[in-house]
DNA sequence: TAGTTTTGCTTAAACGTTTAACCAAATATT
DNA sequence: AATATTTGGTTAAACGTTTAAGCAAAACTA
């Protein structure tokens, strides 16, 4: 046993090994062990700060990790520890202001507990998606934070994530059906928020190019619509209720279908920025006024909706607060043995964003 | 030893084995060998299809890992092949057209290779590329492929990637003096293309808001502003040429700065879409006409720059291709040994879109 | 038919940690 | 002074794979 006080010596087996590091690869545990004659397991306690070990210990291992510039294999530590301190992450796309700001919400609240994400894009392909799945699965990820692709009706792969016994947190886009953790935005009642603003903007014939009624969200939306026109005693129009894809194009599709009605809509809830900047592109082409001849309201508040002429209403869905709670959600199953999931909601109220596109005034 | 074909027996053997799996968590190699009787080292060669293994076993194990639902344990096989199968992604943000195009194409093509990608934004912040560089050590990835922030000069970090002997791969934002490959487009030339299709409109006074010198792309443009200016004999005016964070803000910034000139610039070259959104904002509160009265052009072909009114010129960067070559170039290394990397640029022409903003016709 | 090669496995070690179980020495307790 | 407890470690096994080395049996060769 050598003395750990005797600096000297220290230092001469010290530098006897930064040399032989010259060759190896990388610092093991092993390698501090060797430098200070003591076990491997001595050292692991000791950078864990283990009370067995004593503080004379504890510093000179630290002190030699450092000259050595040790790094500890996480890949070891997973495998023996049986998780391994990744979070999956899946969205549709992460070129959209929504999901990048969850994103690093998520990052910021895990990277503080030492976990760290593996960010994957579906491109609301339902098959990309699956693969994704596969994908985290395989590199033994400690959970799965995830919004769905619109494409997604089959929840076969995702309740394979169940069954594997990690937790599984859907956002925004999610699915009662998986009984699960699910945070978002009050869709139905954020549609009401938009009739009620257009109404008292003095409109009559609201129109609402929605998402597809089998997703979640998009469905509330459209139920909010129509009830909260209900609600104002405005008749339900069904040539003003359209299906869409939300993407630039069909927005102007959809908008240009409007424009064909012989009673035109006076005002246009679009469930996305993106159809409602499609809608908004087509309207300026065709000389329509906005929002004197036709209101427009999106939804998402990306921040190009602040960019265009004229600027877009939309709703502020909240994205930090979603990613930060998606996170801790995420975490409160960390502390537990077993992984019991329950349909089990957080939602966020979200709030209009009124611009140019829809205030007369 | 069983006999393999001997199917009734197979069958009561492996059912006995899913009922004690609905206890235990996972199917692991040794489970099949169990079931199979044959050592787990020839279960892990089945799976391989190593020559030395039957093809009868060969079946017999992949059937088996079916219905036993197997799923490789990547730590386990990442530790002990020493590499763990992950390319560590590193850039400003995610929440740009050009990143998160470059980013998708990086993937598409690793994933065909067997690797998963772990995404990390610095946010333009020195210190958070700093920490994502130590996560992604940490995580054992086998190679880097990043985008440096704007903010970074200090290149130790870069330089402690090297020293781990995985390989590192630069696009667009990279530094010469680290000596690895490189991917990016001809952002000297650009500037040429730039000022010559502005000179062609009859812009005699054109000024440029550029990036920070220090970082290399951005000097690189300014060089190309200036050496394009002398050949088509333009003076060069010290008023017209202004650094900037390129921010949304800074642009109007900067472009009010222009406005106060005695003589004011007929054209503006920015080197950024966003800053050239926040001047267009600007020109259009002070009504001033553009094109006609200054003509404008940005840098990155963001997707909002065809959005808005005018639609802005600008400079197609060719994301796709950055991304395919980033990954092709990390895989090049994959077959070598021994990594040694050295200064190899890829260097792509970069193409003008000409838009609204910038064309008088 | 003896010798060689090929086939088809098995055994055992290794990857770098963590951790349960153990143990000697030092310290505290009665 | 005898016994109990605490301190500061050590040993060895385990996590699930991969792989070098070995070895019988089968198949070929001369």
């Amino acid at each position: 046993m050598i003395r750990l006080t005797n600096t000297v010596y220290l230092l001469k087996r010290l530098s006897k090994y930064i040399k032989k590091l010259t060759n190896k690869k990388k610092t093991t545990i092993k390698d501090i062990a060797n430098v200070l004659n003591i076990s491997a397991a001595a050292v692991s306690k000791a950078l864990h700060n283990d009370s067995r070990i004593s503080d004379k210990t504890k510093k000179a291992v630290k002190q030699v990790a450092k000259n050595l510039n040790y790094q500890p294999n996480h890949l070891a530590s997973a495998l023996r520890k049986g998780k391994s301190n990744l979070v999956g992450v899946i969205v549709p796309r992460t070129n959209s202001n929504f999901f990048s700001s969850v994103i690093q919400n998520i990052e910021e609240v895990l990277n503080k507990e030492g976990y760290n994400i593996i960010i994957t894009q579906s491109n609301e392909s339902f098959k990309k998606e699956c693969r994704n799945i596969d994908t985290l699965l395989f590199t033994q990820v400690d959970g799965i934070i995830a919004s769905m692709a619109n494409e997604t009706i089959d929840l076969e792969y995702y309740e394979k994530i169940k069954t594997k016994g990690i937790p599984l947190i859907l956002f925004d886009r999610g699915e009662n059906d998986l009984n699960v953790d699910y945070i978002g935005i009050n869709d139905y009642d954020s549609s009401h928020v938009i009739v009620e603003h257009l109404v008292k903007q003095g409109r009559k014939r609201i129109a609402h190019i929605g998402g597809y009624k089998h997703t979640r969200i998009f469905n509330n939306r459209i139920r909010g619509y129509i009830d909260a026109l209900k609600k104002h005693n405005l008749p339900l129009d069904h040539e003003l209720l359209i299906e869409s894809s939300l993407t630039i194009e069909d927005g102007r599709k959809k908008m240009s279908q409007l424009l064909k009605l012989k009673e035109r809509p006076d005002a246009v809830y679009v469930a996305s920025d993106y159809a409602a900047l499609g809608a908004l592109q087509l309207l300026k082409e065709q000389n329509i006024k906005v929002p004197e001849d036709i209101a427009l309201v999106g939804f998402g508040d990306e921040p190009f909706t602040a960019m265009v002429t004229p600027s877009i209403s939309s709703i502020n869905q909240h994205s930090a607060e979603i990613g930060k709670q998606a996170a801790l959600t995420f975490l409160s199953y960390t502390k537990k043995k077993t992984i019991e999931q329950t349909l089990n909601k957080i939602i966020l109220d979200a709030e209009l964003v009124i611009r140019e596109s829809s205030d007369l005034r």
